[in-house]
DNA sequence: CGCCAAATTTGAACGATGTTCAATATAAAA
DNA sequence: TTTTATATTGAACATCGTTCAAATTTGGCG
């Protein structure tokens, strides 16, 4: 019943590709950071010739966008493993799952923190596509839920706006504190700030 | 008394082209943002040939980071005029102040938009120049003064690290919410949010 | 297999961009 | 005025992303 008819031999090699480029794209910002994406080195890594990469994505904003979506989605299964299991029907519960779903995203922040910066350093000239919004929303429910225990009085629409802030928070909080500048958070004080934020907010 | 001795006649040349530099830089961010700022576009401003701009600034991110000390001052000089002479001896005093200095942030934010921006993207690459981190240090002080009211069971270390905690969750706040992205704060709600969690953390 | 048409891949070329530096112009000193 | 030091210039360079006519490969058909 799977309705993709026929994977062309064209298609499946665009696919591997596409696949190869993400690939080498990701391995390179890992290492030195969104700055160092440079199309010939891409198209060096992948063997095709300069030109081919404009056969594969639309420009270097399109390779960028898809590379932040593959972020995302690791991302999303961070927070969704966090998560899954812990009960939520009481207050405390929901807290806790609250501010587990937070050091989740500390915790991926540090361990893919080039490829995590690369989400908000990019910003799109044109309108995003469809696809990298839905990235975004998948990871609300996560903050959104539990939350909804903690502020049950919340109308749906404030409920909403109440996650983004929270979520801003902590990012910022994370953001700050991985930049290493003079005024961040220390980064071996940023689990137990992450914390005392959380609960405060909450509490 | 000014040990400044001579002001020759090329020092004062050199400081009105670096003033006007700078001008013309903040205009042209003010306007399109910092990935407008084009060294060619700039020499032209200020009637100086393209070789010229090397002799006032030592490279572009020089340039970048003394606008940014310009807008960092303009904005510790709002932070200090929204909380001079509002009363700090009682908790709920200092936690209107710690309000004020938030509000602030985000009406300066809002105002400067895109140099405000630029203090955030701006990657050094090479270390920060000594002027540029007193800049900010400056800026906490504003912060940190109401909280140690508000927490005065803080030990000084912790109450820095605290302070650092509630600049970065209100920034992502006013952050994400100026980037007008999909799951951003609403903006006509980024005040009554930043209120909220102010008062939340400290309450 | 042999051939042609369609599609794909190539890499040279283009326009921006930041930066350098020998040559020129200007200012200071003798 | 002549000489020396300094400042300014702008052509040249390296490095980007992107384009596109030409070369190559692929896929069907006799």
């Amino acid at each position: 019943m799977s309705d993709t008819p026929s994977p062309s031999k064209l298609e499946l090699r665009r696919e591997k590709q596409m696949e190869a480029l993400l690939a080498a794209a990701e391995a390179r910002v890992r290492q030195d950071g969104v700055a160092s994406l440079k199309a010939r080195d891409l198209a060096a890594d992948i063997g095709v010739a300069l030109g081919g990469l404009y056969n594969i994505v639309a420009d270097m904003d399109d390779l960028m966008l898809r590379v932040n979506s593959r972020t995302l989605a690791r991302l999303g299964a961070a927070a969704a493993q966090a998560a899954d299991g812990l009960p939520m029907t009481t207050r405390a519960e929901a807290l806790d799952r609250l501010v587990m779903v937070a050091q989740t995203y500390l915790r991926f922040a540090r361990s893919d923190l080039k490829l995590w910066r690369m989400l908000f350093e990019t910003h799109v000239t044109s309108a995003l596509p469809a696809w990298a919004n839905e990235d975004q929303l998948r990871l609300f429910r996560h903050i959104a839920e539990p939350l909804s225990v903690i502020m049950p009085d919340l109308s749906p629409d404030a409920l909403t706006v109440r996650a983004r802030t929270l979520f801003a928070a902590v990012h910022g909080v994370v953001m700050l504190g991985l930049e290493e500048r003079l005024v961040a958070v220390p980064l071996d004080r940023l689990d137990s700030e992450i914390d005392w934020l959380t609960r405060a907010a909450c509490g």
